[in-house]
DNA sequence: TGCCGCGATCGAAATTTGTCATGTGCAATG
DNA sequence: CATTGCACATGACAAATTTCGATCGCGGCA
């Protein structure tokens, strides 16, 4: 009872230990804290034996973690979610104002919730007033100043220095494998709808002579597509987060996809302490994950 | 903005802090802790480099605590709460039964709250009865069966081994500076009430011959005889916690008083595996901190 | 003024933590 | 069924951090 209880748990291999279930996986969590495999491995390993008991289910099959393990992280999620904010309260200058930020419909139930809403909670001063809208709208609505700000998808080439990269992501070419590929003739092509700002690329390519693509399916929500995609009506241009096992990536015939980002874009406008402090959270958020998660 | 907040607390530097506060120092908080005194002032000033920002007012005279150090305990507490409950909730095994309490009013809003509180939420099918009594009631109960265990005080020659010592207390002849004390004749004496167990030690020692004292004032409650005492009305025993500065200890003339022990003593009884839980819990806190404290 | 108690600071020693290299188990593959 | 690839575990060692004992400096106090 002495020995293994009065030893006490480090928020670092709390941190680790949550890493480990948000990138699903030891390697990937290591790569996300930018440390090795090893160091990772080892820290949840100290962790379990400090603990006397598995945290790690090694099994194939069931789930990553044991129950002593799941039962961990509820608790590691609370105490990290309060040291952060300790961290952040003790640089806090009070802070008033206004900030018109701009989200995907992606962005809206992810880590940027629990950011913006720590913001809330550590600056109830500053006024936060949010627009979802689709990136190209959001990328407009920034030109024209009506934001100071926006998370929006953008190409990874069109990144500027002054954006602050969330994550980044490949599109794919998919259809269902029942559906062959017509060998002349346009290709069926589902596509989000007019203000998806990479159905552009895709009608585009097929401009040398006639006509590659032949929209047969449009709609706004990802889920739409995806349930065209596994129906074979055609063939779409799909994010990671979108596959499905069912569905075939297209590695042929097509020309590669663009990668993608998904960025903060700060207004050019005057000086703004308050969105400079909110920026500086996600940034610090990034840099310590390695980038945020949207679900799937 | 980079270096200085990416850095991350630890706990154990949290609890550090905190025991600084609790303890009122740094050399007091090292000895709890069983760490040198160079070694928690060194943890502290590291908290401070990686923070950027003082937490130990090194001025005279205020508070020990700067604002942000005031700040970040409050985090502290918070986190360090939910990192002791991970720990016990991974040990935790499904616990029923019933558990008869008795307490001291002193002891009824201090850390022990803290750990009843705790061991209900861990545990919502252990039924916990308290009862708050004096110690000697709380003693006689235990022998008649009626408690499972309780927190009383008694005489430091009296802790037996299977008590779990919480704190250790002096007590001391105390009256004020304006009072004289009676070169022949009883001392006029201010008491606690029939319950108390030390009255007794008190009113024994005068016994070789004539009575030295004479029951003046008599209270249930420490708050009743500390306001006699500063009203010069006698002369009274009372423990370290409830000295005041205008108080004057008497050292000479009278026996030197009896050293006392607050103790968590079982009943002699059977199993009871809730208990030995709940009794494991307060052991572990104990160890950890050297001690509870009460408030003052 | 000289003596405490308290905390800061320094160098050396001990402990912890991370890395590289390598080993093991499990699936998919030819 | 050997082979390859992947994900994680492990061991040895190097680097960083933490602790300790000793010593110093500072403010109260007799």
């Amino acid at each position: 009872m002495t020995e293994f209880n009065s030893r006490r748990l480090e928020i670092d291999a709390l941190r680790v230990l949550w890493s480990v279930r948000r990138h699903g996986g030891v390697t990937r969590a290591a790569e996300a804290l930018g440390l090795s495999q090893s160091a990772v491995s080892h820290k949840i390993k100290r962790l379990e034996v400090s603990l006397d008991c598995d945290l790690l289910s090694r099994k194939s099959g069931a789930g990553m973690f044991t129950a002593a393990g799941e039962d961990l992280l509820d608790y590691a999620e609370r105490i990290l979610g309060l040291h952060d904010e300790a961290l952040l309260s003790l640089t806090k200058t009070p802070l008033a104002g206004r900030i018109a930020l701009g989200l995907t419909e992606d962005t809206t139930c992810t880590d940027l919730a629990r950011i913006l809403g720590r913001f809330r909670r550590l600056h109830p001063d500053v006024a936060v007033r949010t627009k979802v809208r689709m990136s190209l709208v959001l990328r407009a609505m920034l030109e024209r100043g009506e934001l100071d700000a926006a998370f929006v998808q953008i190409f990874a080439h069109e990144v500027r220095p002054t954006d602050i990269v969330l994550f980044r992501e490949q599109l794919y070419w998919v259809k269902h494998p029942d559906l062959p590929l017509p060998l002349s003739g346009p290709i069926p092509f589902l596509s989000f709808d007019d203000e998806c700002f990479y159905r552009q690329w895709a009608l585009d390519i097929g401009q040398d002579g006639d006509t590659l693509f032949e929209t047969v399916f449009e709609c706004a929500s990802a889920a739409g597509i995806v349930s065209a995609v596994t129906s074979a009506l055609g063939v779409a241009l799909l994010n990671g987060r979108h596959l499905r096992p069912e569905m075939e990536i297209i590695t042929n015939r097509l020309p590669t996809p663009p990668a993608l980002a998904y960025v903060v874009r700060r207004a050019r406008k005057a000086r703004n302490p308050a969105l400079d402090t909110l920026v500086a959270e996600i940034e610090n958020e990034v840099s310590r994950y390695g980038g945020l998660t949207l679900a799937s």
